[in-house]
DNA sequence: TGGGTCATGTAACCTGTTACATGATTAG
DNA sequence: CTAATCATGTAACAGGTTACATGACCCA
């Protein structure tokens, strides 16, 4: 997967590792997350299966910079990916800590939910402010074709904060409402 | 993650590392995959931490069943993990194959996020079906205080899939919104 | 007689995380 | 003077996937 991210990442331009991390740092970050030492590591991967070339350019001061580019067979493997329309499971660490919550008291309880509820929230303010998007979106990169699938990405990510939002919330009034017949008995 | 959603299930009840198994595949599925090769091996984890230890039972016929137990470290292990309220980033491979999507024509993109579409309702319909909770959560184990919890996740799954399938909907007329505009050219 | 379930795993591999190392430049 | 940024990575470990192996029992 993240092959294929730094692959989709370089088809739009040339790019080193550093400025790869750079671009997951700051804008993919909300639905991938990359180190440095993985990307790096990839980059090799690719190089290996001929997808993507590089050249090493000399800077003064600074380590040489190895940029890379994608090749014709490392377009291909991008497309031949994105044709690929097979929904894989996911894992949902959240439902994992929800599931076993019997353990904990219902005050606990209470508190995690409105926990998850508070970073939806913060999460929607973030979002809802107007150039959040425009960071890697339209700055580095002036393609308008493009930017329609970015923004179904965005999107996204506000209709899931919103569903989490009134997920949490409906938890919290379950629970509360739980303690008050413990409490009238 | 899945350290802890064994020591989970083995909370509620002994099971040998195939039973847990069963219990990934057919319930809690949704969420959490995990293979017997992986689930065997975090076995021998957990009984190194300390947190279960395990009998052998013989079988007449079929190889002896190892049963695990949690210990008392291992309860307490469980109560820290799900006292952790903190929000772990997650990765998202749909995202990630729809931000890359200008590579493909539009017709092909519909027809991506129709196939997203299909499986949300494919699943919602599976959901809305009555028995479908009742697999694990009320047959092996009769714990009514759990019980609330587990329907927290299911509730999720359906919040969650109304939402994919509304933003799977947008995406689509927005994408067939725009061939139009290209055909009225 | 052949395939599915019960029940155990091992081995190799791929992916992701954490910690560390280097060294110059630049901004506070 | 110190911390951050630019820019490269390595090493070790943790977590997840795929493929294979064994062997008896049960059902069609």
């Amino acid at each position: 997967m993240l092959k294929h991210g730094i692959l989709g990442l370089l088809n739009y331009k040339e790019m080193s590792g550093y400025e790869i991390m750079v671009v997951f740092r700051d804008s993919l970050n909300f639905f991938w997350q990359a180190q440095t030492s993985q990307i790096y590591r990839e980059l090799q991967n690719l190089k290996k299966c001929g997808w993507v070339t590089d050249v090493t350019v000399p800077q003064q001061g600074k380590p040489d910079k190895n940029i890379f580019s994608v090749t014709e067979a490392g377009k291909l493997e991008l497309k031949r990916w994105l044709s690929d329309d097979s929904m894989e499971p996911n894992k949902n660490p959240l439902l994992m800590r929800t599931f076993f919550r019997g353990e904990l008291p219902l005050e606990e309880n209470i508190r995690f939910f409105q926990a998850v509820q508070a970073y939806s929230i913060r999460f929607l303010k973030e979002m809802e402010k107007p150039p959040v998007s425009a960071s890697f979106y339209a700055k580095e990169i002036n393609e308008p074709e493009q930017a329609i699938y970015w923004g179904m990405t965005i999107e996204y990510g506000m209709m899931y904060m919103d569903m989490l939002r009134r997920w949490s919330e409906t938890c919290i009034t379950r629970l509360e409402k739980l303690t008050k017949e413990h409490s009238g008995d």
